[in-house]
DNA sequence: CTTGACTCTCCCCTTGGGGGAGGGTCTACG
DNA sequence: CGTAGACCCTCCCCCAAGGGGAGAGTCAAG
């Protein structure tokens, strides 16, 4: 019989884990002292431990050690659940792969500048809206203003009010400077269809590139440019048409410099 | 100005991660209602927010990131940290990859036998500890036990004691049958040197390739083959010369089958 | 004025133990 | 036979990055 501290000695694993596999019971002193609570293990146990090391290693939790050292076990019940963990093993070596890439990238941009880049982008998750929309082929992007005066003026007769900041979507598939079209669009909480010009129709949510853009909207051409150069380096191609949500608008300052716009492209693993 | 759910939904993060990070110092809302304690965010914000999320997305925890967004930092020192970053991000996928190399194994070993192995073998760190020592070329294994009878004798007689198992170490580069070149050991405290046939130096510790035999010293040999057949799947080759722990010996019980030995081999990254 | 949606703080929970306090126990040495 | 020092016990708090929920207060639209 061999104290706990003997026993942590031999088998190379801390006193104070050995107490917590006791707790958890997942491994258990052969005897305990009724009086003194002294724990006391003995060398035939070193092989139950040894596996116990063994599958934590593979990256298994305690409770699924656990739950594999039951004799009761099927050896395709323990196929199945290493198979999970191969599945895993694969999915964050992909993970610390991709997080090295985007490290590496982060550092020859900073080579590059000498400092931290003007745009973060990254990914999310953006989920289905509904909107309410306007969509028309306009001569010049400075008349997507009178496009949304148009779409309030209707929506107001309609008594439907917006839910959300308004956004503008892209339907052109390369950048057009003149005759673009566009979709002057803002979330609302209203059955699909609607009446007239506008429409009400979900817009469909997933994987987004997003970046911010401050200031006037003449500059924004610099955060499409970040989220293009971000795409590459991180596995990335586009998947749907861009869109662009109104943060902070002319309907809320007058200053330009003010502005602020969130870019989100729609995006799909390469 | 924006109430926390708004901006949470803007951003596309959960409010319960607004607030810790506002209790972390690491983003505060650009004012809180005295009285109410509500929190009040601007559009203005986002970029910073987006900074944070890239950042935390490169596997810096919320603490670097804070430090990254003090303004007063030198590219060098951004170059630094992040340096840092892509070689643990570099270790992390090293560690998936072994990881998966190992449950690999392990699915291919229940394959052919049907169940979980009999041998565990672990890699542990086992430390340098101060050995009593006799070493000799004796004619067969089933001499060892004179050996550790000799070597006890002595020991008595300079009032040293044991102060952990015995072990045996094999001084042979390949297995041999006959005339093993073997030191018998013990751990003691105990001044370097030594008077007579009995030395004490320093056993040296490091990575070992450690595993648990039960029984009858003469399978021992299935105990070595689980290690050998460990080491290539798990990228290791010996670097050592083995040695078995006696946890439980002829000293302790009489009937063979309750022997429980430890074989360590030391071993080095190949 | 009410009601339902939001928001606040506070507390407990997660993994796998580490660190330490306060108090009891074991054992080798004199 | 004491006793000192090493060892052991339980209990509590701590880590990261929030998630879940309770109980109470607040806001905004009808």
């Amino acid at each position: 019989m061999l104290k706990i501290g003997d026993f942590s000695k031999l088998s190379l694993v801390s006193v104070k884990a050995l107490r917590y596999y006791d707790e958890i019971g997942l491994f258990k002193p052969v005897s305990v002292d009724e009086f003194t609570g002294y724990r006391y293990y003995s060398p035939e146990q070193m092989p139950r431990l040894n596996r116990i090391l063994a599958l934590k290693d593979l990256g298994l939790s305690l409770e699924q050690v656990a739950e594999l050292l039951t004799e009761t076990l099927t050896a395709e019940h323990i196929r199945g659940i290493l198979r999970l963990k191969a599945l895993e093993a694969r999915e964050q070596m992909e993970e610390a792969r991709a997080r090295l890439a985007r490290v590496e990238a982060r550092l020859q941009q900073i080579e590059r500048e000498g400092k931290q880049p003007m745009y973060e982008v990254v990914r999310k998750e953006v989920p289905t809206q509904r909107i309410a929309v306007l969509r028309r082929v306009i001569p010049s992007y400075s008349d997507v203003g009178k496009l949304f005066g148009e779409l309030f003026g209707q929506l107001q007769a309609q008594g439907i009010h917006p839910t959300g900041p308004t956004m503008t979507i892209y339907h052109d598939t390369e950048f057009k400077d003149e005759n673009p079209d566009i979709e002057a669009a803002v979330p609302v909480a209203a059955p699909l269809g609607g009446q007239g010009p506008v429409k009400v129709r979900d817009l469909n949510g997933g994987e987004m590139a997003c970046t911010i853009h401050k200031g006037p909207y003449e500059g924004i051409g610099e955060g499409y440019g970040a989220v293009m150069a971000w795409m590459a380096p991180n596995g990335y191609q586009p998947a749907g048409m861009v869109r662009e949500v109104h943060l902070r608008s002319p309907s809320d300052v007058t200053d330009p410099a003010e502005y602020v716009t969130e870019i989100q492209l729609p995006v799909s693993k390469s």
